[in-house]
This record gives C-alpha cells, sequence and structure tokens, in this order.
DNA sequence: TATTGTTATACTCTATAACTATA
DNA sequence: TATAGTTATAGAGTATAACAATA
C-alpha cells in the first residue's frame, strides 16, 4: 500500500507571522550555508565563520569580549575556541598586560584558511539572494536591522 | 580597575551579509517571544507554539506526517510531544484504520491553552513588527519567502 | 572583591541505528 | 518488505555554579 498523496497540512495563521517565516528561512539559510560548505569541500558552522572573522578584525580580543560580542556566555566559547585551536586556525596566547585574560588571534593558516572560507560565503550569500535585486536585498537588511532593534529592546 | 570602556567590536563584513542579519535578527525575536510569553505567565517555545498550531489545524494527523511538516526527524519529535502532552495539551491515540500511526488531537485544555497561546503571539508580532509599517511587515515577509526559496532549492 | 577562563553538570535540539508492532 | 513509533546513543549549543589564577 502506497503513501496517501501526502497532502500539505494546513498550517492556520503560521505563514502569516513574521517570527515563523523568519524562522523558516533562517532554517534553509543555514542549510544552504551547509551545503555550500560541503560542496566546496570544507567544514564550517556559520557561527565558526563569524567568531573567525571578529577574531580576524580585532586581533588579541579576550574571549570575554568575544562571548559578548557573540551574545553567549564565557563557558559556552570554550569548547568552541577548543575546536578551532584544535584545527589550527588560531591561538591562545596569555595576554603580558592582564594575566587573567587571553589574547585570541588567527594562525596563518587560520588566515588562510579564512580566505577561502569568505569566498564560499560570497557564494553562499550570492545563492541565497539570486532572487531578489540589489536594492531588494538591502531593503531586506534594513527591515530586519529595524524588527531586531524592536525586538532586543524589550 | 573598572573594565575597559568597552569599545565595540569591528565586524568586518558581518552586518551586509545577509545570512548574518537573518540570524541576529532571528534571536533577538526569539528572546522577545520568552519574554513575552515569561511576562504573560506561560511557557512556550516558538516550535511549540507552531506544533501545537498544527495539530489543532489538522486534527488526527501522525507523528510522521507532524514532523515531515517541522523538518525535523520522526525521533525528534517523540520527546516534544512527550512533554507537551504531560502539560495535558494533547494526545496520542491510536488510529482506527492504521494501527502503526498515532492520531494527535489537542485536547480541551490545550486547545483552551492555544488560545492563550495565540493572544500572546499576536503582542509578540505586534512587538517586533512596531518599527514597521503594515506595507513594510508584508514586503518583509515576501522578501523572507523568496530568500527560502532560493536557499532551499540547493 | 571582582574578573577571566575552565570545569562539571544539565537541558534541549538534532540525528542515526536498532527494536517492535503493524501493514 | 516497508512504515510508524520508540529507545538508545551521540554530538552541538545553550546555560548555571563552582573553582583557580589574577587584578
Amino acid at each position: 500500500m502506497g503513501r496517501p498523496p501526502a497532502k500539505s497540512l494546513d498550517r492556520g495563521v503560521l505563514p502569516m507571522l513574521l517570527g515563523y517565516v523568519l524562522c523558516r528561512t533562517q532554517s534553509a539559510v543555514f542549510a544552504d550555508f551547509a551545503a555550500t560548505f560541503e560542496a566546496g569541500g570544507a567544514a564550517l558552522t556559520p557561527g565558526e565563520f563569524g567568531l573567525l572573522v571578529l577574531v580576524d578584525r580585532n586581533t588579541g580580543l579576550s574571549q570575554m569580549a568575544l562571548a559578548r560580542a557573540l551574545g553567549i556566555d564565557r563557558s559556552t566559547l570554550v569548547p568552541i575556541l577548543d575546536r578551532l585551536q584544535a584545527r589550527g586556525f588560531l591561538v591562545r596566547r596569555r595576554s603580558p598586560t592582564d594575566g587573567r585574560t587571553h589574547a585570541l588571534m588567527l594562525t596563518p593558516s587560520g588566515t588562510k584558511a579564512l580566505g577561502r572560507f569568505t569566498a564560499l560565503v560570497r557564494k553562499h550569500e550570492k545563492r541565497i539572494a539570486s532572487g531578489l535585486s540589489t536594492a531588494e536585498t538591502r531593503a531586506l537588511i534594513v527591515l530586519l536591522e529595524k524588527v531586531r532593534a524592536s525586538a532586543r529592546s524589550l
């Protein structure tokens, strides 16, 4: 017995809810990111990419500063850094000015890898924005930032 | 010694990336959802809300059908349903026509609760869209759907 | 005392693989 | 044989609490 013709479900009010549409879009974009990197022979999550960019642009920053920028707890950051360090992308160096903190910096190999990753991200971005004009993409970013501003002030 | 004036970090190219802005917005919206529900004396995640709506609008659907609609594995769904069932919102009933499946349905108490939750979601939606005109909100949803269409076709 | 990084622990979401009941 | 639901297990992401080193 074959399965019934898979009638699509009634989603009620959900498709009109901004939060719902945002969540589904984000999920598809995440999948596209993963697929793009897999096709490019690289393994990296969006969060790891953001972290590498932050360290690249702010060499020597501390784990606390990075955790704050990422909006996560400092304890959450530890295993993430462990992994990226094990892959040779970055190092924790003792700060000379404050013995409590670690100065984070990319290794030369990490910098090179970030270049490759950035090229893949551009490809991914091009793809997910392929249904939008340049003006629409810019408008979308502006609208999203407005939503974020309203949401976060709670 | 006070902490240095928390100079905000250089985020490089990130704020121009659609994927990044999407992720941050989604995170803020999620936080707003949680805060709205907590303020309303209710505890529910966006995913649980979506699930309850789906069961409400498609009474008797199976766990497989629900998992497919949610885009998750059937094994992932089990503990989620366990929790909602333990809270008295829904029941798994044996299907009379196919002994392998469970027919999912809201309890009367679940239906009542969903009404309260829906009111809270409307409040939340109103808040996150408060910086946008009605036309902008509609436009945003359309743009997001276009992005999703481009992304998921990978 | 307060801060930084770490560890221990726990909870949720996610998946795969194997089991059972049923078709 | 194939499908539905469950269980066992594992990995990633998140958090809190407590600890050592340093300020």
